[in-house]
DNA sequence: CCATCGCGTTGACTAAGATCAAAGGGGCAC
DNA sequence: GTGCCCCTTTGATCTTAGTCAACGCGATGG
């Protein structure tokens, strides 16, 4: 059983390529959020129709010209950086209705690489389209800066995390942010698959792999997960929020 | 001595409160780039002056609604992030130019402190208005984009360094981005002050006041840098960015 | 002009995570 | 179906940065 647990909707297998945002499920976490049937429809008519990839398949790379942004309609991505003096940082994970490569729109070339972890499907959103009709569209306009936005508070977060957190609570905050990800698309949020490797999720945490691997045997010794592989199950969530307690222990972990 | 050493151009004085873009020798650095002089003019009309703040002085708080945007038009600032659970962590430095506030399109409200470390100025741009505009002057729409991307791209690259570097390489990394900032601004790039306090710079690079401190120390004694209280001078700048080399050692450090 | 307080420096010790090493297990390709 | 390789786990040791503590300087305000 490696298949996610399905709770109640979104269907996730995309039957055709040409899928319109009006009839997709996960409108309302993506960017036509907010938008009324007509536009929509504009909406449709502009997004490039969907690409296929195979698990490890880059979707860009560094350096390539950047056109579109895109739209993960199923599946499972990482980004990461990496530097010329060798250096390598994981700096997201996206799932579906998430959007990719705004990094790339600043030099007009992306600056980091978008890897699929699992065979994925993406929509194309060709950007200098989109922002002729977010010129139109106040909305999707809004909308778009509201994404970008959004994108630029989470990665506040995680500079947070990086900053102040110890090994432990990187991991219980990074599980949590899935669980409720996973849980926001229909997902069980207690029980999950990782698409990525022990070292991929050191690399976006600041950890190195055997440091994870050891957090998450602690974490089920101590009985607030189960881990097996690529498979977590989280068994007592209270306390595993609780482990995000301040590292000054002035809110005392609660025995 | 404590001014910055000043090169050639921007004088930084702010003469009276309402300056427009058009006559702002921080235009190239800043929101109005690459405006012709019509659309220059029509974005002078929106921005909503200037306020000015002491040294220690909040332009917003986490929680406060969000209206505008900020372009820092002369003093520095920092923004940080605080945690119920009592973590704080500075996201970020702001000089003249560049622009403050974005964190707040995606909720409405701000979602982070922005505070000035010297007496300082900015120009009020208020979003709604930005946005109407932005829709009719295609390139001040796109530019507004690049800057949020820029954003987004400099937030990854604190994550690399958060994620990668070692103590000193973190404290080197800022130190160049200061001085590369400084030189675009037309002041010394060997010569500075520092605004913020070692903790706020340790709180930046997820480091403890003291490991920052000894790292200065340390560059000082291998006459890197030379340093006394908030005073930096550059010495030896190839060698400062020679402490970026990998980690690994594959380009070892040069003798 | 002096007292004070905040900031910075330095030292000794501690702890967390990295590094090095070895072995087991699962999944994928053939 | 089987074999191989990558991923993961676990242990022992080492390094780095954090912690705790004390002191000195300098700016600020009375």
């Amino acid at each position: 059983m490696h298949a996610n647990v399905k709770q109640n909707v979104v269907p996730l297998i995309t039957p055709g390529l040409k899928v319109a945002c009006s009839q997709c499920n996960l409108r309302e976490l993506c960017l036509p959020f907010g938008l009324d049937d007509t536009d929509m429809a504009r909406l449709d008519s502009l997004i490039g129709g969907g690409r296929k990839l195979k698990r490890g398949q880059h979707l860009y790379r560094a350096g390539d010209p950047f056109e579109s942004i895109f739209a993960v309609r199923s599946g499972f991505f990482k980004t990461d950086v990496l530097t010329e003096d060798g250096r390598d940082q994981v700096t997201g994970f996206q799932m579906a209705g998430e959007i990719l490569g705004m990094d790339g729109i600043s030099t007009e070339h992306h600056t980091c690489n978008a890897v699929a972890l699992e065979d994925s499907e993406v929509c194309l959103i060709p950007f200098t389209e989109l922002e002729v009709l977010s010129s139109e569209i106040h909305s999707l306009q809004h909308h778009l800066h509201k994404v970008m936005s959004r994108e630029i508070v989470r990665d506040h977060g995680v500079m947070m995390l990086l900053g102040t957190m110890r090994a432990e609570e990187r991991l219980a905050a990074f599980l949590l942010n899935l669980s409720q990800r996973f849980s926001a698309r229909g997902y069980s949020h207690a029980e999950f698959h990782l698409r990525m490797t022990r070292e991929e999720i050191g690399s976006y945490l600041g950890l190195k792999l055997e440091t994870v691997s050891r957090a998450f045997s602690r974490f089920q010794e101590e009985g607030l997960i189960s881990v097996q592989q690529k498979h977590v199950r989280i068994l007592d969530l209270p306390r595993l929020k609780a482990l995000l307690a301040p590292p000054d222990g002035r809110i005392a972990r609660p025995a």
